[in-house]
DNA sequence: ACGAACGGGACTACCCGTTTGT
DNA sequence: ACAAACGGGTAGTCCCGTTCGT
């Protein structure tokens, strides 16, 4: 159903990762979608503001951490965002990127994109926080460590993208995981001397 | 001294790592910067795309991890940059960031620009991929660190810009620190039996 | 009914005529046209080029000879054209002229308007030829005497325009028809003889 | 001498030649002459109107038709300004025209180069007028031949440079050389009857 | 005589949001 | 829901003439 619009949505997604908000215009979101012209301001009132936000909502709400069930949630979790980033790197032939980050260095505070991108970034954190909390790990650590998670992620991402070569994402995710691994181990429930071997 | 030429380099590193390439007008960095209107195509003939070049070339330079002498010199590097991007953040109240972010993320592959970008995120780990090697850390391990490094350093900002804290950067930097304390540590030469309490 | 692209269209060409492919900008077709601005690259997506074109295309159209039924048509319509040319620039005060030259004489070989210039030329050039050729005269002589025709009209526009006199042109056009009518002569298909004295 | 003025002064006509007056600008001159950049206005204290009125005044002098002496000097002059005309474009590989047609038609009347363009052209005019009177022609038909060898030279450089190819040139000037001939042979102060076959 | 820089203006391209008519 | 056109605005390029220094 309302297939036009949603075709704008991601197509706008896709556009804000690639370069940017500012150099995103709404006409390339047309061409690019195929969508009809003339019902724009029909399906997005609020105009370019709105279609960015409406596609980064769309984009955060497929993209949150899924904390599976099982042994090592967290750790999963956490890998298997570094795994799906890469993998989606390499299809778009290292152009898609995160269109939170292409967004956050285009606009100013206070700009309504501007809180958007804060929110989500703290619900990506909080997700990660309660996950590793879960496991045994203080709060502040959690949160610490659910930063690093982030901002690795997006950094890894910029530095892949940019050397056009998942290498240097995959490295990060490796330290971080490892890292992750010790910190959480740390903080374990203090198991029967040894079960630590049963890993 | 070549004070109206400088004026705008330095402006438009400033502007880029505010809002990125697309959304840094040329006219914002005259106005800013107080330069005449008249000499920017006789300082940089190749327009737009040549002084933001120069900017972040400019800032590159400037910013290059600074290795020191001492105890844990690559560390001690790290830390430092860690808390000199965190008072960064601070004095310009969370609108300064880097500006090769601002432009990896506005730039497509293949422009000049991107192959700038490119460059000098490899040479920023290249650097810190020969302290860690100095440590006795093995070349694998140590290019891994170096990502992780810069990679926290541009996620971190990016998140704390977006709070508008350096929390997320200072959480970042604790946990990258402490990750490299360790893996560091068990790259050590040997020391010793018991020498690891005398840190 | 189209009224804006045409009137954008119309006043294009006449600016051509006046100044050149050059020195005609955008804006002025706009002014003088009433046209509203923001529709241009709606109307035109090629720019200023497609606007050129377009206007060429449309004089090219309205101003091919047009070869008459009759006595003598090819004479008759040589003599009108430049009949129509010298009324024209009366009308004008001696601003307008022939948006051909006018670009001819503005862009380089290699553009797209360039060879549109020489299509043109060649296409008039070849119906002048065919009237020619109708009445007798063989081909390399057709061509020869139209290329007469075209080249007249063109320069004695010119003399004419510099002046601000129609005497040049008018001159060009008696001895130019002069020769027609003797050159023709000379190849009909050989009256009785004394018949050209009916003349 | 005054090197460095002269090779303006040419340049500019060259370039007016090719491109006209408005597309041609200052600054090409100076880097196709190699000439130095800040001594233009110490030249040129008028400016690129100068420029171009001595670069007119330049190519006029060194063009005006030189009448010979010797039996049919007018249609000698005719026929070798025809001929350098033709070679001049073949050298110039259809870029190079007169600068006169190049500045007239980018230029409105009232302006000063304008005033120049007509004056070149009527003295252009006046030579050859002399020229065909001094054979026997009378006043006003020496006048119309005059502007029909003037036009048909401008008109055929048009359409020569624009087909690339000095045909049509060639053709305007065998054309306009036998109407002359014609032309004159029928004023001529009545030779012994006869006399004309022995030509 | 000449290079470097200034100062302001112009033009093309292009974009966003609105209106009008299907 | 959609297309076509309007209307205002801005960005980047580039040019001309001047003013400094040397």
């Amino acid at each position: 159903m309302d297939s036009s619009r949603e075709k704008m949505v991601k197509t706008a997604a896709r556009l804000l990762s690639e370069r940017g908000y500012a150099a995103t215009s709404f006409q390339d979101v047309i061409a690019r979608s195929g969508a009809p012209r003339g019902s724009i301001y029909h399906h997005f009132p609020g105009g370019k503001e709105q279609l960015a936000a409406e596609a980064l909502r769309w984009y955060a709400e497929r993209t949150r951490f899924q904390i599976p069930d099982g042994a090592d949630p967290a750790l999963t979790a956490v890998a298997g965002y570094f795994a799906a980033t890469a993998a989606w790197l390499r299809k778009t032939e290292f152009r898609g990127g995160c269109p939170f980050a292409g967004v956050a260095l285009d606009v100013s505070p206070g700009e309504p994109l501007y809180t958007l991108v804060a929110e989500t970034f703290a619900d990506w954190c909080r997700v990660l926080e309660h996950a590793f909390t879960a496991e045994g790990c203080p709060a502040p650590t959690a949160r610490a460590l659910a930063s690093l998670v982030v901002a690795g992620a997006e950094g890894g991402l910029l530095l892949a993208r940019a050397q056009r070569d998942t290498k240097p994402l995959d490295d990060v995710a490796a330290q971080v995981l490892a890292h992750l691994r010790a910190t959480l181990d740390a903080h374990r429930p203090t198991p029967a001397p040894g079960a630590a071997a049963a890993r």
